[in-house]
DNA sequence: ATTCTTATTGAAACTAAGTGCATCTATAAA
DNA sequence: TTTATAGATGCACTTAGTTTCAATAAGAAT
């Protein structure tokens, strides 16, 4: 239960405004496990402030996004899913069959990584990726 | 300016209906350079045929996806972008900075591709990827 | 403590995409 | 050629996410 301190540090220190708003949709996302979606992040904050508005929840995820503090990662059900970048990268492996999700680590990209930054200059945002496609079981 | 027969003839030997909208909507994703998205197709066949609904084009889009017909990409725009893929596999750079788009040969990715297949026996659908990240201006 | 400035918010309208259901029609069977 | 039927369509509605704009309030300056 720690107090979202992380990133309430980074927006001050770049001059955004702390907000009881923000602070709340931060520990939504701080807390757990990762992996929350935009609509029970303001059910969270709902929970406990109802005045809030699900656009803002929309609009500081845009920021966390932009300022690279929460990665987006749409995991193939319809709505997109945010995870603190403070918490560690990885990717999952997202079965279209039967929908299983497998873990990854993140070393299986980095080769990718290297050779877009050596051959084009581009710096790839490769930390939390969903590869989908068709798992063992389901194509056998 | 070929006949979109390709695509055509999958779908009858598969036992799907060859119904006027679906030709319509076939003609105009196999015609043109590819990346169209769903609204561009509607426009497309409701100049010709203007009783199509749009929902007639985000299923036949989604039978396509779901036979392996066509690729859907998210090029950060905002709507997603179909490619036959009768038209060849490739990969995009998109600049979130300056919105730059760069195009990537299919084989940068093989290796990832590999590697998932032989730890994991999962099969990868990594045919018309979309890359976020700074291009080498915008990272200079 | 009060005032000021501008970032942020809430409300509502809007967009892209997906869904349920009654109707219609492409295709196979008679 | 006609009929039957399952697949496909149109329409209305839902959902996730974005945008506009007036009102509010965080944080700086006084």
């Amino acid at each position: 239960m720690k107090k979202s301190g992380e990133i309430i540090n980074k927006l001050s220190e770049q001059g955004y405004r702390l907000t009881p708003q923000r602070m709340m949709i931060l520990s939504a996302i701080e807390d757990g496990e990762g992996h929350i979606s935009a609509e029970e992040i303001y059910a969270q904050v709902a929970a406990k402030y109802s005045r809030v508005n699900i656009s803002t929840v929309y609009r500081t995820l845009e920021l966390l996004k932009r300022l690279g503090l929460v990665t987006e990662t749409d995991l193939g059900d319809g709505r997109l899913r945010y995870h603190p970048v403070g918490k560690g990268h990885h990717h999952h492996l997202v079965c279209t069959e039967c929908g299983a999700i497998v873990d990854l680590g993140e070393s299986v990209l980095s080769p990718v990584k290297d050779v877009l930054l050596r051959e084009y200059g581009f710096i790839a945002d490769l930390r939390h990726l969903a590869i989908f496609g068709r798992c063992a079981n389901c194509s056998k």
